[in-house]
DNA sequence: TTTAGGG
DNA sequence: CCCTAAA
C-alpha cells in the first residue's frame, strides 16, 4: 500500500514533468524557466504529500521509512538523482538536454530516442521502434499530434523543420494553430498515415491520462506501446436485459426507417459509415458532409464509437406547461432559484422542507404524502400520448419535466448515511419513511441514488486527497462533503457488501439514535 | 411496490 | 434524476 502511494506520488511529479497535455501556450523562449517552474510546482506538491503521508500514518509502525521516502522523494527534481527507478532501470539519469536546444531527431540512436522518451513522459519504454519512438517524442515535445514521424527537428518545443520534402496529404483539414491541443482533445485524429500506419490506427489525445477515465478503455491504438487494458470490474452485479429503449435505437440505427426524419440522404451516409466502420467515427468525417450532426457515444460490438444523435421522442411525464412551453424556447429552464437552494446547508435540515415545498412543487396537489410521485407519474403518463399527437413534434428533447432539481444538503446526507448504518443500504423505503418522512420530496430511489453517489466520491475523492492532488477541476458551487462523512460512507460500504450484504446491525452505538455530527470515526 | 442498475 | 427490469 505505501509502495501505491509512493508510486502515485511520483507519477504525479513525472506528471509535472512533461509538458501539460491541455496547455494551449507552447513554450518557445525559455525552456529552462519552463523546467524549473515546473520543478517547483512539484516540490510544492512533494511537500504536501510527505506531510499529508505523516498525518495520515501516524498509528503506522513504518512510519518514518515513510517519511524518509517521502522526503528522499521532495527533493527538487533538478537533482537527477531523484529520477525515480520505477522500472528499475540501472542508468537512472535522464538526460534533459535532450529536451533544449534544437534537436534532430533522426540523428539520434534507438537508446537515445527511449532516454528522451523517458525524460519527457517520466516513463521507461522498452519500444524499439524509431519510428514511434520519434513521433512521440515529437508529440510530447510540440503537444501536437500533428507530426511526421520522421524527418523533423524540434527546437524550443516546436517542430521548426522537415528536412524530408514530403508533404502530408490528410493533414490538411486539422487546423494547425497552437491552440488544436484543446480542440483536439476530445476528437480521434488519424495521424499521418506513413510508414506503414494501418488505416485504422488512431490516436486518442488523451491518451497520456487514459488510465484515469473509464469510457475510453478500449479504443483501439494500433502504434501504441503495448500494454495492458485492465479489466476489473469484479464485483457480482446483477445482469441486465437490453432495456427496450437500447433495442429500440438499435433497430432504429438497423433499419434506417423507423422515423421518417431520419432518412435523410446525408445523415444515412453518416449512419452507414457507422455500420461500416463501427471502430470510431472521425468527427471530421461526418462534419465534412456538409452539415455538423451532433453525435453520442455508444459501444458496437465492443467498441466505443460515435454515432449520429437520433433524437427520440420521450417517454416520461410532460411537463405540466408542456404545450405553452412549445411555442417558447424548448431550452430555458428556470435556474435562478434552485442554485440559490443548493447553497442552503443545513440550517433548515430539522423542519424538512415544508416552507420551500409551496413554491416549488408545483405538481403536488396533496402534500407530505409518500406516493405522490408515483401516482403522479402514472396520471401523466396516461395523458402523455395524446400530447404528443397533438404537438407532433419530436424535435423536443429538454423542456420536458423533471424532478426540480433539488442539492442534497448536509443534513439529508448525514441521515442517509445514518439511516444505512442503521438499516443497512438498500432498505431505503424504510430510511425514507423512518429518516426523511419529513422530505417528502426525496424518494427511495433518490436515496438509493444518492448512496450510490456518496459511495462513487468514496472512491474517487479520498484516495486524491491522500495523495495531495486536486482530482477534478473545483467546482466552488458545489459544497464538497466532509471526508469524515465520505469516510464513514467508505465504512459502511465495505462493511455490508462485505457482510455478505446482511444487515449485521450495526456496532456504531449511535448515541441516541441521532446523527452523530462530524466524527470521522475512530479507526483508520 | 420496491430495489438494482444503466443512462 | 430518469427509466426500466426484476423481484
Amino acid at each position: 500500500m505505501h509502495i501505491i502511494a509512493q508510486e502515485n506520488r511520483l507519477q504525479s511529479m513525472d506528471d509535472s514533468l512533461s509538458p501539460p497535455s491541455k496547455c494551449s501556450v507552447v513554450h518557445v523562449q525559455q525552456p529552462d524557466k519552463f523546467l524549473t517552474e515546473q520543478g517547483d510546482n512539484s516540490i510544492a506538491q512533494q511537500n504536501n504529500a510527505s506531510t499529508e503521508t505523516t498525518k495520515s500514518t501516524v498509528l503506522n509502525d513504518s512510519c518514518n521509512a515513510e517519511k524518509d521516502k517521502a522526503d528522499a522523494c521532495s527533493r527538487p527534481v533538478d537533482d537527477t538523482s531523484t529520477e525515480p527507478s520505477v522500472s528499475g532501470v540501472n542508468s537512472s539519469v535522464p538526460d534533459f538536454s535532450i529536451l533544449r536546444g534544437e534537436v534532430r531527431l533522426d540523428d539520434l540512436t534507438i537508446r537515445e530516442l527511449q532516454e528522451a522518451f523517458r525524460a519527457i513522459f517520466g516513463r521507461q519504454t522498452t519500444v524499439k521502434d524509431k519510428i514511434w519512438l520519434k513521433r512521440r517524442i515529437t508529440m510530447g515535445l510540440t503537444n501536437s499530434c500533428d507530426v511526421p514521424s520522421s524527418g523533423c527537428v524540434v527546437k524550443d518545443y516546436k517542430i521548426v523543420g522537415r528536412d524530408s520534402n514530403k508533404d502530408m496529404p490528410n493533414t490538411g483539414e486539422i487546423p494547425k494553430i497552437g491552440l488544436q491541443a484543446t480542440s483536439l482533445v476530445r476528437d480521434q485524429v488519424i495521424l499521418p498515415g506513413n510508414e506503414g500506419d494501418s488505416p485504422s490506427s488512431y490516436y486518442y489525445h488523451s491518451e497520456d491520462q487514459q488510465g484515469s477515465s473509464k469510457r475510453f478503455k478500449r479504443v483501439p491504438i494500433h502504434n501504441e506501446e503495448p500494454q495492458v487494458i485492465l479489466a476489473e470490474q469484479s464485483t457480482n452485479k446483477r445482469i441486465r436485459k437490453p432495456t427496450k429503449r437500447y433495442i429500440e435505437e438499435l433497430s432504429d440505427i438497423e433499419t434506417h426507417d423507423s422515423t421518417g426524419k431520419l432518412s435523410s440522404p446525408a445523415k444515412r451516409t453518416a449512419r452507414d459509415e457507422v455500420l461500416l466502420k463501427p471502430r470510431v467515427v472521425h468527427f471530421h468525417e461526418v462534419e465534412s458532409l456538409g452539415t455538423t450532426y451532433p453525435t453520442r457515444k455508444d459501444t458496437l460490438g465492443g467498441f466505443s464509437v460515435h454515432v449520429p444523435y437520433v433524437s427520440r421522442t420521450r417517454r416520461g411525464r410532460p411537463r405540466k406547461d408542456f404545450i405553452t412551453f412549445v411555442d417558447k424556447e424548448p431550452f430555458v429552464e428556470h435556474n435562478g432559484v434552485q442554485t440559490a437552494n443548493g447553497m442552503m446547508l443545513a440550517k433548515e435540515c430539522e423542519e424538512g422542507n415544508h416552507v420551500r415545498k409551496a413554491s416549488e412543487v408545483p405538481l403536488t396537489v396533496n402534500s407530505g404524502r409518500g406516493h405522490i410521485e408515483a401516482v403522479d407519474r402514472k396520471r401523466v403518463q396516461n395523458l402523455q400520448p395524446n400530447v404528443y399527437n397533438a404537438a407532433s413534434k419530436p424535435k423536443i428533447k429538454r423542456g420536458l419535466t423533471r424532478k426540480h432539481h433539488r442539492a442534497w444538503t448536509l443534513c439529508e446526507v448525514m441521515k442517509l448515511v445514518d439511516g444505512v448504518a442503521r438499516f443497512g443500504a438498500g432498505k431505503w423505503s424504510e430510511i425514507r419513511k423512518l429518516s426523511f418522512s419529513s422530505y417528502s420530496y426525496r424518494t427511495s430511489v433518490d436515496l438509493k441514488d444518492k448512496w450510490r453517489n456518496l459511495i462513487r466520491a468514496t472512491q474517487t475523492q479520498l484516495p486524491a486527497q491522500k495523495d495531495g492532488v486536486c482530482p477534478r477541476k473545483i467546482n466552488p458551487s458545489i459544497i464538497p462533503i466532509p471526508p469524515s462523512i465520505l469516510l464513514r460512507v467508505k465504512e459502511l460500504n465495505e462493511l455490508q457488501s462485505q457482510g455478505g450484504g446482511f444487515t449485521a446491525p450495526v456496532k456504531f452505538s449511535r448515541q441516541n439514535g441521532k446523527v452523530v455530527q462530524e466524527k470521522g470515526s475512530g479507526f483508520l
